[in-house]
DNA sequence: GTTGAAAGGATATAGTGTATCTTTTACCCC
DNA sequence: GGGGTAAAAGATACACTATATCCTTTCAAC
């Protein structure tokens, strides 16, 4: 679980750093998934920022938002199951070329680790003898949290 | 890629096996998936069918169809991308607990591998260090086979 | 203040998947 | 062979996810 104020805080300023408006809409976007701290679909999003209070979140903003935001380096789009999570490394000045995620199949929870290279490498090993020459920088594994049990195996 | 005749008599077999008819729909359902040796969406499959000449495939069809090849073990579901392949041990007699997957981004051809305990034990070590007690028994990696290059890393 | 670009709003539509009900088919028993 | 039964397939509706497009508003520079 990420400091809200001070992942917020960062975040403004790596926008600014990269040219990029920190708005009230994506500053909303930005706060449910770091305070959601679990994958959101974009219209999950969108409910809860509707929630907030103020005004009604349109989809299609959602989705602009949440690809300008990922494009900034402060989320991360999950392809396991559509879903978008705020980056755990906000608040670190740290690029990370390779992000792997642990997402819980009961609560969505989600925790981006940092694999031991002979993993990784065990992995491309692997790959390479089934014929694939690289393998995505990105590797998404289901699983189940220490809160969940898994329902099946 | 399977040889087609056999899987197909095979799958035969294993339906016969396990009390579920081997009708006309679920034949073209698998023969296709076999002969496109890549993931298909069922939409996609849908269309394969319908391409085949005689009649109209519908997509309703090939979801329930798609299931009951799944629960038959005779298909896989990549949750990757939400598409489905055959089996690449339709043919064999022995029983695969654990199915990791690299799925070429380019393509789609997908091969389905057998990652070394060393490599599946590291994931597990470093999904229990998350905090995570179990992972899936389906991994599915994304990458770049032989015949294609990667676009982005 | 005017202007131009970026951001956001609104609408339409494509694509994916599930729910539900009806019709057809295959099989079993007589 | 005829009728009953359940599985399979067909048909329709609808929810959810995502993109395309056009219009309006906001903001910063001049």
């Amino acid at each position: 679980m990420l400091d809200y104020e001070k992942a917020i805080s960062v975040a403004e300023q790596k926008c600014a750093d990269q040219g990029i408006r920190f708005t009230r809409r994506r500053k909303q976007v930005l706060a449910v998934l770091i305070k959601a701290d679990a994958a959101l679909s974009a219209y999950e999003i969108a409910e809860l920022c509707d929630a907030e209070g103020d005004s009604k979140m349109p989809a299609m903003s959602v989705y602009r938002i949440l690809e300008l935001l990922e494009n900034g380096n402060l989320i991360h789009r999950l392809e396991l199951a559509n879903k978008y999570v705020s980056c755990s490394h906000i608040s670190c000045s740290h690029k990370h070329e390779q992000s792997q995620f642990l997402i819980c199949d009961s609560c969505r929870h989600v925790e981006e680790i940092d694999l031991c290279s002979e993993a990784v490498d065990a992995l491309r090993v692997a790959a390479s003898a089934a014929g694939f020459n690289s393998i995505s920088s990105q590797l998404e594994i289901k699983g189940w949290c220490g809160q969940c049990q898994p329902s099946r195996n």
